[in-house]
DNA sequence: ACTACACCTTGACCAAAATCAATTATCACA
DNA sequence: TGTGATAATTGATTTTGGTCAAGGTGTAGT
């Protein structure tokens, strides 16, 4: 489903981008004039993994699911992203194979652009490389976060300690957070089952006397949640690693 | 306790190291002159996470933990690397700062070098940075793969894994393996418990006939163990994603 | 407004792994 | 060669989360 484009409005878009927010203009107005903006249905699978691409993509709204499954159908996410995220890059190291598969799990604007020139330009700009390796390693530093919660949290502190990074962390007093996706798709990302994670939120609810209502959280104070989930965690609440690149 | 140390045999040694493959005599002969080599007996604390750090670490033989606690004591083990590998490096993108704590878990040399030298070259030498960042890709991914595994495997699953994973998955015949630390360790690195990790390879052996003895495990063929495990994972054997980088 | 479908919840039950406790094995070192 | 200390195993039990099945809810599309 395509949708005429506009380089200069996409060139705009991309400045918004970490990996290139030290681009030149002269590559930023080249990559552009290169780029596709599609819009996509949720279900709409970009690619599969051992894929071979010619273009990855950044997210310009919507949310996009990367995932691996096995022969007999079991699943794990890797990760889900929303808007300025970059996906499908990391195939310039692997002969244009990608990963992982994505799928877009909510209506989303979609710009492809072509590995060729992003592998190009790496090596003629530096700041573009640093930029990059900077974002991979706060992408790095998530996944050991990931797999440290997975370790020490059980299933209602991992859901309070999700809810709690969709948010602003330093706000005060009563809060309401909105699920940003299905209760199934965040069950998957925090890989357990839709049925457990329907029970594990109610125990958190009963446990810190949040209001549920379908997707719609509210509590009085985050300090409810901080309390019960940040103790299974290496980290200090606020968050720190929400705050460097992004 | 330190052991003094030879820059050209580090300089030799340092070329082995994935990062810096593609660096520059000039570059490798400085850092060499300002780096440390160190013999560590298990049990030493390089760092602490949320330590500010000047230097960072490669490790010339045995075995590094990486890991993050909570206040009560619950440990998650991020990593655990042997020689050619990195550590430390990414404070460079943190204010010095540490995101892991890291313990020496066999007697290890390990060389130190200041992140100063590292900090200030990867701007000035493009191909320094592309191949830390070829490597962080690499690393990422293999996040991804423990994320998948925690999700999909289970524990006796992922033991045959790990096996897998120690040696050169094209070997034809019998096949015997060395578990390179301390099951303990393993459990911890697998993210289970000990008593777990006991009869989870118990489990493994009776489904799979292989032999164990003490740390060391025998078998007819890997088939015995890939049946096993490779069914739970999104990967064909053997595993493409162990040939890339190092 | 009706229908089909996907999403979500709940209950009953089961399986996996954690926990607690008690031995037994192994190894570094005096 | 003993002797602590640490590592490993085993058993009993509990906890957690997964699985299977049924029913409820909401909503897009006719």
């Amino acid at each position: 489903m395509t949708h005429k484009s506009n380089p200069s409005e996409i060139k705009t878009y991309l400045k918004t981008v970490s990996i290139f927010k030290g681009c030149s203009d002269a590559f930023l107005a080249k990559i552009s004039a290169n780029a596709q903006c599609q819009i996509h249905k949720k279900g709409k699978i970009l690619f599969v993994h051992d894929d071979t691409i010619e273009r990855f993509y950044i997210i310009k709204s919507g949310w996009v699911k990367l995932f691996r499954e096995t022969l007999d159908g079991a699943q794990a996410v890797v990760d889900i992203l929303d808007n300025h995220h970059v996906l499908g890059e990391i195939a310039i190291f692997e002969n244009n194979i990608v990963p992982y598969s994505a799928e877009v799990v909510s209506n989303a604007e979609i710009i492809s652009l072509p590995l060729a020139d992003l592998k190009k330009e790496i090596k003629n700009d530096n700041q573009l490389a640093l930029d990059m390796l900077k974002s991979m390693a706060y992408d790095r530093r998530r996944k050991d976060k990931e797999i440290e919660h997975r370790t020490i949290q059980n299933a209602p502190q991992r859901i309070g300690c999700f809810l709690l990074r969709l948010i602003d962390q330093n706000q005060k007093g009563p809060v309401t957070i909105h699920l940003p996706y299905d209760k199934t798709l965040v069950a998957a990302r925090l890989g357990m089952q839709p049925e457990t994670f329907s029970r594990a939120l109610s125990k958190l609810r009963d446990e810190t006397g949040i209001r549920i209502n379908g997707a719609t959280i509210e509590m009085e104070s985050l300090d409810q949640i901080v309390r019960y989930s940040c103790a299974a965690c290496s980290s200090n609440f606020p968050c720190q690693d929400l705050k460097t690149a992004s």
